[in-house]
DNA sequence: TTATTTCCTACTGTATTAGTAGTATATTAT
DNA sequence: ATAATATACTACTAATACAGTAGGAAATAA
């Protein structure tokens, strides 16, 4: 059960631009050269990211991306389904006629679970929230991730919009 | 981010030895019948199993397949590492060496949390949990999925273009 | 011996992934 | 006006994984 490159790159190149907002356009070819991304892979991922209405883009010389909306408005799930499509691990989870055996079928209750887990952690999460851990996680050098569970705990209200 | 059928058939052939627990081998060819999975395919799914030790195998008529241990000593998360290789959603998230950037990046925590939760899920949930709810879903017939429904649609705020 | 069932190996069409490539269009600076 | 820069759009592609199919060998029971 991988993920994309396409979710992981998206995420890490919004993630750039949630860090620089507020300071204009970033560029892409900056972003692609930080995060070791390709360049016109990176265009493809940010065409889906702008059609869906999470970054705005400026074109021509100093241009670049911006975030449409404000860090702690977008949370990892928006971006997420943006890119990977959904988190449907199996078909049935989200649509129900899609098998017959649905009411019955135990394994599905096991998907089930399954994705309301992922969707918990992917909606408790902004991208402010990672941009604060990332300060955090400056401050406190490579010492790690010692108070990493008492600031998700804290983020257990998410869920803007 | 999609489940192979891989995962899916075999937990559905496994839930089917949990349920025949006790009651000596059964025949693929009745599992493929009833989950509606290619026999062939199914083999190839329990030879796998089978050399992971979570079942065994009698070869020769009246031969078929028998979990190797009691349904409790099982868990989903067995099945699922057995067929699906691995929860993993991103290298990195087990592999730290598998990128230089592991101790500073900020996506990485996002998809160690889903790969918490995720194992959390699997890891609680043994076959004879699932047997057991089986056995509660027929007393109540299909009235049963009323909370799951209500739950479901708590989470449709899909953003998914 | 015959019917049944698992065991083993190899092959294959399809789809997705993770890009690459080229060109067009918009914007800024000179 | 022109050059430089940056996004926008479209098309193509190599590699891989997925989801089987296929055929026969070996073991076992009746």
């Amino acid at each position: 059960m991988k993920l994309s490159t396409r979710t992981r790159y998206g995420i890490r190149a919004v993630l750039e631009l949630a860090e620089n907002y507020g300071n204009g356009p970033l560029r892409l070819k900056i972003i692609a050269q930080r995060q070791e991304i390709s360049l016109k892979y990176l265009e493809q991922l940010m065409t889906v990211l702008r059609s869906a209405g999470f970054v705005r883009s400026i074109r021509g010389s100093k241009g670049g991306y911006l975030l449409a909306k404000a860090p702690e408005k977008i949370t990892i799930s928006d971006v997420f389904h943006c890119l990977e499509g959904s988190v449907v691990t199996v078909e049935c989870v989200e649509n129900e006629s899609y098998c017959p055996r649905t009411n019955d079928c135990i394994a599905r209750q096991v998907w089930t679970e399954v994705h309301k887990a992922v969707m918990g952690v992917l909606q408790s999460i902004t991208l402010q929230n990672l941009v604060d851990r990332a300060k955090n996680n400056k401050g406190l050098s490579d010492i790690g991730f010692e108070n990493e569970k008492e600031q998700i705990n804290l983020q257990e209200n998410g869920k803007t919009n």
